[in-house]
RNA sequence: GGGGGAAUGCCCGAGUGGUUAAUGGGGACGGGCUGUAAACCCGUUGGCUUUGCCUACGCAGGUUCAAAUCCUGCUUCCCCCA
C-alpha cells in the first residue's frame, strides 16, 4: 500500500485500495492518454513512471489510447476550447506516442487499447444515454467550467461529453485503478459513477502531481514551450534542465529524477549548481543512458562554463541560389538555416550583436560570407551552425 | 425570437477621423552580470536588401483629401429578456 501510494497526491479511496490489494490479484491500472500531440515530455513521464512502478509491483497496466476522446478534446485545465483533431492526426500521433512511452513502460506487459474500439460502434442514442448519466449542475461544479462560464468564455456541449467518454473507458476495461494528474480528478471520479451504474466495483482514483515547466510557473506543456521532451537530445535535455529555477529543484528531483530521498536531501543541501547538475545529468541518464549523461554534463561545462563549442554542431552546405558574386549575405544564411525567422529578425539580431561568424561579432548587416568559405555561425549563446559556401 | 455589447500585433489591453507599425503590461529574443538559476540593467519584438517600400487593428464593401476610429452588410463571441 505504501509502495503504491508513494509520490501520489490523492487516492479515492484508500480503504477501497486496501481491500483490492488484500485480495492479492494484480490490479488493472488504467492510464488514458490522448494522442493530441505526438510528443511526450517529462510531465507525461511522471504518470508513465508511476504506471511502470505498478508494473514492477506485478500489476497490469492498461494504456488507453484515446483515439475517440482526442477528437473531442479534454477541457480539463483549459481556459479555452481545444481544437479537435482528425482521425489521421490521431493515428499518426498514437504511433509516435507509443514509441516514446516505451522509454518508460515495460511494453511486453502492457495492455494497449484504443477507445475507438467501443466508441466507433456507438450510435447517437447510445451517446444520449451516456449523457443522461450526468447532470449539467455537476458539470458546472468543475473548476474549469465554472471559471469559463463566469468569465463568459465559450463551453462546447461536446466538452461536457468528454469526462463521460473517459469514464466509459473505465467501464469497458474494468479498471481497478485509474491514474491521472490532479487536474484529472473530476474525470477520474466520473469513472467511479459510471462503473457503479454498470454494476461494477468502482475504480480507485489516484492523482499524481503536475510537473511545473521550465519557467517555474506554469505546468509543463509543449505548447507553452516550457517542456523537456522525452526524445530531446541529451544536450537539450541537459541544458533545459539546468535552466529550471532553483525553487523548482526539489519538485523536479521528486517527480522526475526517481532518486532515493536521502540522496535528494543530500544534494539539495549542497551547492545549488552541483545539485542542478546532478538533476540534469539524471534526466539525461533516464532517457539516454548513463554514458550520455556523463557526456552531456561534460559538454555543458565546456560550452557554458568554459565558453567552448559543442561536439556535434549541425553542418550544411548553403544552396547555390543564395550565392552571389560577393558570396552569401549573412542575413540570408541565417533565415535559410532557420536561425532567424525572417530577414528582418536576422537584421535585428545582427544589430543587437547576437550574431557571430567564427567567433567574431558581426557588426555589419551587409556582411557576406565569402565563396568557398567554411565558417561557424553562432546566434545567441547556444545556437551554432557550421556552413560551407559553395 | 427580441434587445444590448464585443472583436486591435504572440497574449492581455490602450487608442474613437489626421505628426503612427499603433501607448502600456506580460511573454519571447539579443546584450551585460551570472551558475544557460533568480534578481537587476540596456535593447529588440509585422514583412521586404530597409535613407525607402509593402501589409496590418474580425471579414467584405462604402463615406472622406485622410479611417483601427464614421456608415452598411456579414461572421464569431458574450450579456439581458423570451
Amino acid at each position: 500500500m505504501r509502495e503504491v501510494l508513494a509520490g501520489t497526491v490523492t487516492c479515492h479511496t484508500e480503504e477501497e485500495l486496501a481491500r483490492k490489494l488484500a485480495r492479492g490479484n494484480p490490479l488493472r491500472v488504467k492510464l488514458g492518454v490522448d494522442p493530441s500531440s505526438a510528443d511526450l515530455h517529462l510531465g507525461h513521464a511522471v504518470q508513465l513512471r508511476f504506471l511502470r512502478r505498478m508494473q514492477d509491483l506485478g500489476h497490469q497496466a492498461v494504456l488507453i489510447i484515446g483515439e475517440a476522446t482526442a477528437m473531442v478534446g479534454d477541457p480539463s485545465g483549459k481556459d479555452k476550447t481545444r481544437p479537435q483533431l482528425s482521425r489521421d492526426d490521431v493515428r499518426r500521433n498514437a504511433d509516435t506516442y507509443l514509441a516514446q512511452a516505451a522509454l518508460v513502460l515495460d511494453m511486453e506487459r502492457l495492455e494497449i487499447v484504443p477507445n475507438s474500439r467501443w466508441f466507433d460502434g456507438m450510435g447517437f442514442m447510445d451517446a444520449v444515454r451516456l449523457g443522461a448519466s450526468m447532470t449539467v449542475a455537476r458539470m458546472l461544479e468543475r473548476d474549469t467550467f465554472a471559471t469559463r462560464y463566469k468569465r463568459g468564455a465559450p463551453i462546447g456541449i461536446h466538452e461536457f461529453i468528454y469526462p463521460l467518454m473517459q469514464a466509459r473507458d473505465s467501464v469497458e476495461v474494468r479498471a481497478d485503478m485509474e491514474i491521472g494528474g490532479t487536474d484529472q480528478t473530476f474525470n477520474l471520479l466520473v469513472g467511479r459513477d459510471l462503473m457503479r451504474d454498470a454494476g461494477l466495483e468502482p475504480q480507485v482514483c489516484v492523482t499524481l502531481p503536475i510537473l511545473t515547466g521550465l519557467d517555474g510557473v506554469q505546468k509543463m506543456s509543449k505548447s507553452l514551450g516550457n517542456a523537456i521532451g522525452l526524445t530531446d537530445s541529451p544536450r537539450d535535455m541537459f541544458g533545459k534542465a539546468m535552466s529550471v529555477p532553483d525553487a523548482q529543484m526539489a519538485e523536479w528531483f521528486h517527480l522526475v529524477a526517481g532518486l532515493a530521498p536521502e540522496r535528494v536531501d543530500e544534494l539539495l543541501a549542497g551547492s545549488a549548481r552541483e545539485a542542478k547538475g546532478a538533476l540534469a545529468r539524471r534526466v539525461v541518464e533516464l532517457y539516454h543512458g548513463s554514458q550520455a549523461g556523463q557526456l552531456a554534463a561534460e559538454e555543458f561545462d565546456r560550452i557554458f562554463r568554459d565558453k567552448g563549442l559543442p561536439d556535434d554542431i549541425p553542418e550544411s552546405d548553403l544552396p547555390g541560389e543564395l550565392v552571389g558574386d560577393d558570396g552569401v549575405w549573412v542575413v540570408k544564411a541565417l533565415t535559410h538555416l532557420e536561425l532567424a525567422p525572417s530577414s528582418s529578425a536576422a537584421r535585428r539580431l545582427i544589430r543587437e550583436g547576437g550574431v557571430r561568424v567564427d567567433g567574431e561579432k558581426v557588426g555589419d548587416e551587409q556582411r557576406r560570407l565569402e565563396r568557398g568559405a567554411n565558417c561557424l555561425l553562432q546566434v545567441g549563446k547556444r545556437r551554432f551552425h557550421r556552413v560551407r559556401v559553395p
